[in-house]
DNA sequence: TATGAATGAGCCTTCATTCAT
DNA sequence: AATGAATGAAGGCTCATTCAT
């Protein structure tokens, strides 16, 4: 029943999605859609929820606390990346409606935080591996970093929505370029790549 | 009389926007708007435009070909935030919008390409001036790079509209850590810092 | 509901007709009309079809094979007034709307076709009574003829209801005398009446 | 200046053509459109005005007080469905939008009466020579048989409006026809036909 | 005199949302 | 529990008509 409206909804598009047409979608009436999901926001929130949540869990369970930094970083990626490719009508779309819409300000801040916080969090680990001496980064900054690298992933999350034809994995590749070594060592001719064992 | 329409689009939202409340920001009747701008799907598309190519302007005034590719990408950085920054109701805004709507498909892939093509070929510079030798590189994955790019640009844009108190100038800089340095570097205690002159 | 829909069309024509008009006059809301009868002019067409089918009826079931052909004329000539008498605000006046509008052309011929095949069956039958071994009148001057007895007939259901104190009746007998008649032997002084069985 | 609004009213019909339109084709600007013809309505009846004055001179001009009575209807309708054919955007179509609109009902009555007088004048005339020592046809007689030839004419002259491959004297033949022997004589198998001389 | 610019008013249509069954 | 039927509200767009120049 929520898959119709997910289903409808990046379809069409959040506003170009009548209430009808997810009722007639999911195979039941009307006011069956009001009773248990409420409102067409509501609606459009529960959607936006479930798919996040199923995101997040799949770039959690990737990233493995024993791993060095970069790799933990490399798995994140590929499971997010992977996971938008594979569900192209998923949240990337529902995402790219929600940023459009000043009502899903808040929802959408959630939402980021939990992202921005599952990346700062594995930044914060991985800074202690690199330089366990050193001070400890300070939470502002991480999050600021962490910040950049969603909006980055979040771009290309779309761009990847847009070119059905192109691989989720060379996609987290680049994206894994862009973030680790920085424009200034790929310019320079850099280039990362994961290490041997293939997960 | 677009800035009355970049303004109420920008404020509430392509969809929550309605002639009559653009024709009464705008101080002047509705048909006026349609005699001058056209339908509400033209209307917005003009607005996207003009904002697209003020912004590019900015961006593109700022590189100065002579300089290296670091402080290329500095300036360019810096214009973008400054521009962001001033224009809170602006193309940012604008392109969000318009990414929700597959209407606006053809005129933002359009608009996209002169924004990446315009850092993309900033970083083009840069890479001759790095690695004269080496080989070229490829448009696409400039366009990807130049996307990442945009992409965490955009996000801590927004990050930014959310602390009033924080200065264009201290967000660009951080972005410029992140961007050409990469996380791997940051993480190792590095940092990015600009050279002397300031423009 | 399609009573209101007539009534209003007939009362104000099809332009000076509003949707919400039609609705209030039929004691339901907009959004139901559209449910039910579709775009205004899918309404339209509905009315006209359902009254051209009623005079149709009404004509047809008044005619009787068996009579002679003056007689049949009679009849249906009688059962015309007669109904267009009763409903003034039927077939005639949609008719002469739709008449106006280039949109309803298409719908226009069907109709036309309809009700000129109903005199020119009539007339054609009458033919063959009347000149059994003569050639056959052909399906065009048969048409042109049914035509212009419509136009009388109109006319005078127009002069009609200019005369509220005139009977139908009388008003078909003189339409009677002038079409079967014409104008030749009504000047000479000569004039047809029913035969004595009124039905 | 009126030929523009003529023209623009009977290729678009009444409610399709606007005043823009006009002006358009009339190579002014709308004020003085305004400033000459006055309203929109104003307009469409000077419109109608000269269309039908210019109609009926042709038609009082063909007939002859010297002709006998069907000669003299024969070559008034000549002139009346030969008008009709050479101006087939002219007045016939501009009846034909104005019979949808009760606002032009007034006006139409007028046309109309002018119409029947010229008709019914010509047929008193007719009365005296085929029955010199008969009563004397009672005017409303002559009134309703003038009204029934006139709707005919007018149906005819749709008929013909719409069928520009008819020619009009072949249709001005049928109606004689039917007009002058009735429906009757022409099932019998009569037929009427000019005198010899034409005019 | 002639017009470019301006508008009040209205109409068709759709949709999120809710009763009454 | 489930739905068919119903609606209030709003929005895009057009047009006859008139100022101000």
């Amino acid at each position: 029943m929520l898959d119709a409206a997910v289903a409808t909804f990046s379809r069409h598009g959040y506003h170009a999605t009548s209430m009808d047409g997810i009722a007639e979608q999911a195979g039941i009436s009307k006011p069956m859609l009001y009773a248990y999901l409420g409102t067409k926001e509501q609606l459009f929130v529960a959607c936006l929820h479930r798919e996040a949540t199923r995101l997040l869990e799949a770039v959690v369970a990737a990233a493995d606390a024993d791993l060095t930094g970069d790799e933990q970083l490399w798995r994140g990626l590929r499971a997010f990346f992977g996971f938008v490719g594979a569900h192209r009508d998923g949240w990337a779309v529902l995402y790219r409606q929600a940023r459009a819409e000043q009502r899903f300000a808040g929802e959408l801040a959630l939402l980021r935080t939990a992202m921005v916080q599952a990346i700062a969090g594995l930044l914060a680990r991985a800074v202690d591996s690199y330089r366990p001496d050193g001070p400890p980064a300070t939470a502002v900054d991480l999050e600021i970093v962490a910040y950049a690298l969603v909006g980055a992933i979040e771009s290309l999350a779309d761009w990847l929505a847009d070119h059905p034809d192109v691989d989720p994995d060379t996609t987290a590749a680049r994206m894994m370029n862009v973030a680790w070594l920085g424009a200034g060592q790929l310019l320079a001719g850099q280039s990362w790549h994961p290490t041997a064992q293939p997960s």
